[in-house]
This record gives structure tokens, sequence and C-alpha cells, in this order.
DNA sequence: TCATAAATGAGGTACGTACCTCTTGTCAAG
DNA sequence: CTTGACAAGAGGTACGTACCTCATTTATGA
């Protein structure tokens, strides 16, 4: 009862080892008939392709870009630190990166950058770019070259682009709309802050939240939303001013950009520890901030995850491979203080 | 700049392939002077093992046995579930899984099962059992057999099990309270439920939502722990009693047995909607309950991660390699209606 | 019925590692 | 100077799959 090779599928289907590696690796010169035959041989035996054997045979090196944006983003930060620890601790093997960074706001630049990137020298890239008209055409030149496209973290879902790796936003401000209501039955005002509304995934974010303080906690209002645009600076003034003039504020939600500067704003206003406090991605400041229960909780993902299904999903459309969407779907993580990964 | 393999070694360190192969693979026969030069040719090339041709190579079958508590429980089927899938879908491969189930309840029982277990036809078991002294005999008995042994879910930090697969309980414990806290700043009383606090982790449990509730929430008070003793029979009875003569009953923390009894039950009393309630574990009818709101939140592990988990503790153990704790660390998740996975 | 193309067979090499045997070199104790 | 133990080299095979070439069979159409 040892495990089945191409040689015992050979001997059932009663046909050569040849036929059996063509029908397997979908080549074509078989007949239908006789791909049936191997079909069920393969069936009946129970025959599951070695993936080591399959791999170290196959020498084939997938070449991936992974367009980030660049910039003291402890985010970004955060997923090339986990895009070096997948590519060195081989868990995921013969895989290439190359790490490109580009200055997110000028969707020129990024542009520019993505016409750098060619068949010739990958076979795959992802991406995490704003949603600019321009981008969703570089999108689609990439996707002409033939090149497999993913978008991470933040999508373009009318661009070509052949899979969206990340959470679903609107469920991840709703998530945070929810435990914002659940940890202030009393009401108040709760305060947005974002980088842009520009970004796809903020605009959804904020929705979700809306949405459901809307249903179910009517004792609970949003002010405006306060918008960075790419430049921390802008932030802290306008926070200040904000908690100064609102005596009702009772939170602060904010969805994911500069939440350094939020948080060292907020602490100037010595008003922190009154406020129930809820941000976005789990980074090293955000983290701090929540042992020191200035952070009521965060919402992240797991940027693990992210890479290695990006990687995997990039891999499966080079193979024209099926995508298990059940497997490649990440989780939206609570953390509060207490359960606080290692 | 292709990937080095053995033989650049060999060269690197001005060796032999049979020396580098030795070095590598821990064999004896090889000066102390002569290591040294390979691992230094290691170091300097940035040599990684292709693990997909040692797999391939070293044609080795893990065996290991699964013992887990029998009966209808909504978890342990997760379990189940997610051994099938980690099985059948190859993500992890050279294992033979056998699962064996046991009455949990009945120790002695547990010990039988754990008796025919031995090295000949293993080379590793998990183990999700309760903690008594004639287990932890057996558990020696089984490392004595030369066995790799691992505690999944509840520990048995006292007997010679190599390692502990699972959610620190006192963590999850902790995180419950500090959740039962926020989301009842009004304060009230919090019944307790569980199966049984001889078991370690609901013990463990009841520990840290105590601790966290006396540190951070005076208002709330915590009544005395409901136990069903493995009998869901006898819970309805007592929740209706408590919820009954106790009106300012806000909250209620089910430590993970029984979750189906404990929610219908709260049905009965027509309280459910006033309170809020936190259980453990997402087992389909929690599910369920979240989705209708009527759970607030629910503490859970990811049983896919435990499970993948305890197969590579288990492999690692029985190649005598090094277990990386923190990738073995299991996420204490925190599941609200709004980030339910799909 | 034969030419031609398509389908299949036979047999090989390669991937990188594990593990085996047999041989040669080295060095020190007797 | 031998003996023996140990270190190291040389060279092999095996794992299961991919992919290649070349020969041969079978089917198809005129």
């Amino acid at each position: 009862m040892v495990k089945p090779t191409v040689h015992d599928i050979a001997k059932e289907a009663g046909v050569s080892l040849a036929t059996v590696d063509r029908v397997l690796n979908a080549r074509p010169g078989v007949r239908e008939k006789t791909i049936a035959k191997v079909q069920a041989a393969v069936e009946k035996i129970g025959y599951v392709r070695d993936t080591n054997a399959a791999n170290l045979a196959r020498q084939k090196l997938y070449r991936f870009a992974f367009v980030l944006p660049e910039g003291p983003s402890q985010f970004t930060d955060t997923v090339k630190a986990g895009l070096g620890e997948v590519v060195s601790s081989q868990l995921v093997d013969r895989v290439a990166i190359k790490v490109l960074t580009v200055p997110s706001y000028d969707p020129h630049a990024v542009v520019r950058s993505l016409q750098t990137i060619n068949a010739a020298r990958y076979d795959g890239v992802a991406l995490m770019v704003p949603e600019t008209p321009q981008i969703r055409d570089a999108i689609s030149h990439l996707k002409e070259e033939g090149l497999a496209v993913v978008t991470m973290v933040s999508d373009l879902p009318h661009s070509t682009r052949d899979y969206f790796v990340g959470v679903n936003s609107i469920a991840a401000g709703r998530t945070a709309g929810l435990l914002m209501g659940r940890f202030l039955p009393g009401g108040g005002e709760v305060l947005v802050v974002t980088n842009s509304l520009r970004s796809r995934d903020s605009l959804e974010r904020r929705l979700g939240f809306d949405a459901v303080v809307a249903e179910g906690f009517p004792k609970l209002s949003v002010l405006p939303t306060v918008e960075s645009f790419d430049d921390p600076a802008r932030l802290p003034d306008v926070i200040k001013d904000v908690v100064k003039t609102r005596p009702n504020l009772v939170g602060v939600y904010s969805m994911g950009f500069g939440n350094t500067a939020v948080l060292s704003a907020l602490r100037e206003t010595g008003r922190l520890s009154d406020l129930t406090v809820i941000m976005h991605e789990l980074t090293p400041a955000v983290r701090q901030a929540l042992v020191d229960n200035e952070v009521a909780a965060v919402i992240t993902q797991n940027v693990g995850h992210l890479v290695r299904s990006a990687i995997r999903v990039l891999r499966g459309l080079c193979d024209q491979q099926p995508i298990y969407d059940a497997q490649e779907r990440i989780r939206i993580e609570i953390v509060l203080r207490e359960n606080l990964p290692y």
C-alpha cells in the first residue's frame, strides 16, 4: 500500500509512461479516449502527484515583482519583512522575488515603474498601488505582455488584474464600527482619520464603519473624515483642533496610514486616556500603544498570509491552475492587549 | 547566480561530496576542523538545503496517531475535519495519520487506548486528553517506547510530553475578560459556564478571565462557575435558575464545552437578547448564534493551524530538529459578527 | 490501398539530496 | 614498522517527476 506513482498509472491504464506524462501535464498528442483511460486509472488507484519530485524535476523559477509604496510606512515595512522571511525560509520555493518601491502618491511615477516590468524578466507582479486610470492602463499593458497580475491590500476592481489578495475592506470597516459601538454603549462623537479617501480601501472601510454605526449604534455620531493626504505633518493640528472643540468626542478610528502621527497628536491633547481608539494594521508603534492601553483594539491582517497568498496565486496563475478562493481569503484579525501575538 | 548545491559546498570547502553530506546530516566520521570548514562554506555561499530533493531522497514516512475525544462535540468534529483536509490536500506530505477516538471522561479507557500505541506502528502521537495521573503514566510509557508526544489544545505540563500545541489558556481567558469588561462598562454580574474545571484549559481560562476583570473592571462581579461535568442535560436548569434569580446578570462567559446546550438554555429564559455572551470555539452552532446577534464575541483558535502545527512539531521531533516556538504559536482569534471567516 | 499525420511507446537524462560501499590517506600507539 | 582506528574521497544508486528524442503503431482521408 505505498503511494502510487506514474508507473502505476501506466500499468493500470495499459499505456506507456510517456502517455501518462502527456495526460498529466496536459500536453497535446493524446486521444480523448486515452486521456479518459488514464484519468480513470488516476482516480482508481488514487494517484496524487508528488510535488516534491515534480518541483525538483521541473526546474522552473517563478520571477515575481512586488510593487510596494515607498516612504516611511511601518505597514509597508512589515510587508517587506514578510516577503523577506518567505523568501529566505524556503516555505515557498522556486520563486525569485524583486521588490520595487514606488512613490504611491505620484501615479505617473508608479506607471513609469510598471513600464519597466516586462515578460522577459518577470512572470508575475503583485501590486500595492492606488487606483487611477493611468495605473489601470499600465495593468492592462502588463496583462497584454502575458504577466500574471494580482493586487494586494487595496484592489483595482475595474482593471484587468487577475486576482485580489487582501481583506474585504468593507467588512474590516464594519468590524471596526461594531467594536466601536460595543465599546461605547453610552454614545458620543467619533473621529475618523485616514490618509486619503481616494484610496479604495480607506473609502470602503469608512463605508463599512458608517453603515454599522448607523444600523446598530444610533447614539454614536461619526464626524467627517480627517484626511492627511500623504502628509503626516498635516494631521496633528486638525486632530488637536477636533479634540479641543468637541467635548463629546469619545472615540477615534484611524484607518491605517500615519498611525504613529495620529497617536502622538492624540497624546499631546492629554485626552488620549479618555478616548476609545481603534486602528488598522498592527505595526510596532501601534503594538506598543496597545500594550500601554492607549489603543483599545487593532484591526489587522496577517502580512505573512497576505504575502504567501499572493505568491501562491501568482504561481497558480502562471501554471494556469485553478485558484481556491477559500484558501486565499485573508482573515480580518482583531487584536486587543490580551491577545497580542508574540 | 543559481541556487548553490551540495556540490558547490564541496568545491568551496575543498572536500568531497561525501564529507559535505556527513556534515550536513550530522553523521559521524568528520574532524571538527573539517566540519567547521564545511559550515563556513555553507555560510559563505548561502547554501540552503533543497527540501524537495531532500524529502524525495529520504523516502521516509511519518506515522502519527491523533487521539481525540469521542462523542458529539462540535469542536472535535472541526479538528477531525481539519485533519482530513490536511491529509488529503498534500499540504503536509510523507505523513500517515490515524485518528483514534477515546471516551475522554473515562481515564481508564483513554489509557487502554494509549497502550495500543507502540513504536512498531507509530512514530509519534498527538493527544487531546484530560489531565489525570494515569494518563501521565501512559505518556511516560509512550516516551519510553521512543515515540514523539505532543499535547494539543489542553496541556499536561507535568507529563513527559515533548511539546504543547495550542493557545495559552490564561491569555485566552484574559482576552475574554477584557472583551466582557469593555462591552459592559456599566458593570453587573457575569455568569461563567464550563464543562469541568478539572480540565486544565478551563481552569486557566477562568483564572485569566477573573484576573482581568478584577484588575480592570471593578464594576463587574463574576459569579461562581457553573460546571456541567460532561452532562449537558445538567446545564439548562442551573442556567435558568441563575438567570431568573439574578436581575443584575449582564453577561455570560461560556468556556467552550456544550455551547449548544448553553445557548438553548439561555434562549429559553427569554433574556438572551439583553445578555452579552462570549464563548469559546467557533463551531457551527456558535457561528449561527453570532450571525443572529445572540453571541457578542467568540474566542477561538484556528484548527487548521493547530493540526498543521502538531504535525510539524511531531515531524521535527522525529528528526531531532529544533522547533521554532514562534512559528508554532497558535493565535487567540476574536470573532465578531462582522469578521466571521467565510 | 497507400500516404500522411496523429498517437503512442521505449528509453533516456536531469533535478538535488540521502545514503551506501569501497578505497585511500593519516597518525599515533605498540 | 606494523596495526588499527578514524577521516576523507570516489563513485555509485535511488527517490518520482518532467521533458526530450526517436522509433513505431494506429487512424484518417483521398
